[in-house]
DNA sequence: GTTTTTCATGAATCCTCGG
DNA sequence: TCCGAGGATTCATGAAAAA
């Protein structure tokens, strides 16, 4: 049971890592060693409050994200469950460790609020702009084309971040990077389907999102931890990176596709180059 | 005294449009009628953490300290002083008004979270883009380059709100308007600035991103309204796109900039165009 | 085989008015 | 307040189909 490997895997968890361990992350936090996680990644639900169905201007039907783990009955219930979270988050991080999270407008002010409210500090915030969003299909409202990701430290006064200044910026031809970021949504190759086409996750991440995260706040060795683990696109940004890794999640079907990606992934890492094919 | 001229102007404010009140906005504004104004902009105080600055909700200045104690007190002073101007601001809107809000990510997920739960409805949240931000000169973070608005209407279920699709549509070179907007800071000849060349306002926003709020968001004879006024940079956008505006500011030196640039907007206006110098 | 056209689709808080 | 009619409304991408 992953509970009990949980618990065996102290310190520094050498039992768990590169694992992804199925359940409720409010089960599964509280059971890891506190002050054991270098860089955590969170990709919450956003509680999109949908109303009504949208149609596009052909008459056809928007596949909206209406899955029941984005319910919420209220602000009141969504702030709750971000303040659990987020605290069992905390008691994990390393001193000097960071977290990401990730969010649209639905959500992102009050996680960023609550993260105020629970003692972290922002290091930053970052607009994940994308190059591809969906229309605004009734022209009511300005395109929603991008996306929030806030990065913080544990506290005020924690030491020891690191920030990889130098290769970001190389990365950014010279230039310091910047907290706008270009990237198109996750499709082609990189999108999980299913063998009839649909999609895995209704919410994907584009992998290189989840590189520059990964190269830019944490070390080679570090373990990264993502509570939202999904289909494992924190992971496999870890692993291509030379980072320990950990993910929790709790719908089965996202766990089975996380670890498939996972084992493609690892045994892609241990060919060759050249016989991978390009 | 410019709480017995605002008490004046009723209905449709004949008395007090198209000015420049002193005084703060936390008095002035319940002057106002109920529902009486098309379109809101405010630029709130950052100064949340600067750790010398910190507000009361009637902004006088707290005493600051460095512990987490006190940390969580300027956040809830913050949000007491937010809440207050939001109430106020919520209540002399129309129905069918919006308001738009700008911040930086010390501030603007506090003023998400309250824009919220004080029952307001999120259209938008857009992010202003840099073309010129402040680097970050010590290497330690990403270079802040963006800064946050919020459009919301009144209520979730609010009627008739009027957004300029097609002007917008156009301006964006015949696709739709994004959520990324792009401007260079205020600089140049904009800047107002002193006789010895120091800046009048610290924050003096481009007069190109008002002007385009301005025009997705009211329709011209619309009232504009803006609690913290500045030096006039949304009424110079008002004025420019034929709607009337309503100034609050509190400091007197910028009231005296204030009034001086909207007198020059002013006979600017009356004059033919070639007459102005090109 | 190559190029062009068609079509599906992506974290979406997506209308207004009259009866 | 609810319901139905009327009318205005989409961009980038990639895969499939057609030329």
């Amino acid at each position: 049971m992953a509970a009990r490997r949980v618990a065996e895997g102290q310190p520094g968890l050498p039992g768990v890592v590169d694992q992804v361990l199925q359940g409720d992350c409010l089960e599964l936090l509280p059971q890891l060693p506190e002050g054991s996680v270098d860089l955590i990644f969170a990709d919450p639900p956003y509680n999109l409050q949908l109303q009504h169905e949208l149609l596009r201007p052909n008459r056809s039907v928007v596949d909206a994200v209406d899955d029941d783990w984005d319910q919420f009955e209220s602000f009141a219930s969504y702030d709750d469950f971000t303040r659990a979270w987020l605290t069992a988050c905390r008691r994990v991080l390393k001193p000097s460790g960071t977290l990401w999270v990730i969010g649209s407008y639905h959500n992102i002010y009050r996680v960023g609020a609550i993260l105020q409210d629970l003692g972290f500090w922002f290091l930053n915030d970052v607009v994940w702009i994308k190059s591809n969003p969906m229309p605004n299909f009734r022209g009511v409202r300005f395109t929603n084309a991008h996306e929030t990701l806030l990065w913080c430290k544990r506290a005020p006064d924690a030491k020891g971040i690191g920030f990889n200044y130098h290769e970001m910026k190389a990365e950014n031809g010279g230039k310091q990077m910047r907290s706008d970021w270009y990237f198109p949504l996750c499709g082609g190759a990189e999108r999980l389907r299913e063998a009839d086409g649909t999609k895995v996750h209704p919410t994907q991440k584009p992998l290189a999102l989840l590189d520059r995260i990964v190269r830019a706040s944490s070390q080679p060795g570090d373990l990264v931890l993502d509570p939202f683990g999904g289909v494992g696109t924190t992971a496999v940004a870890a692993l291509r990176n030379g980072r320990r890794w950990l993910l929790l999640e709790r719908e089965p079907r996202y766990v089975v596709a996380a670890r498939e990606r996972l084992a493609r992934e690892t045994a892609r890492l241990h060919v060759p180059l050249q016989a991978v094919g390009g």
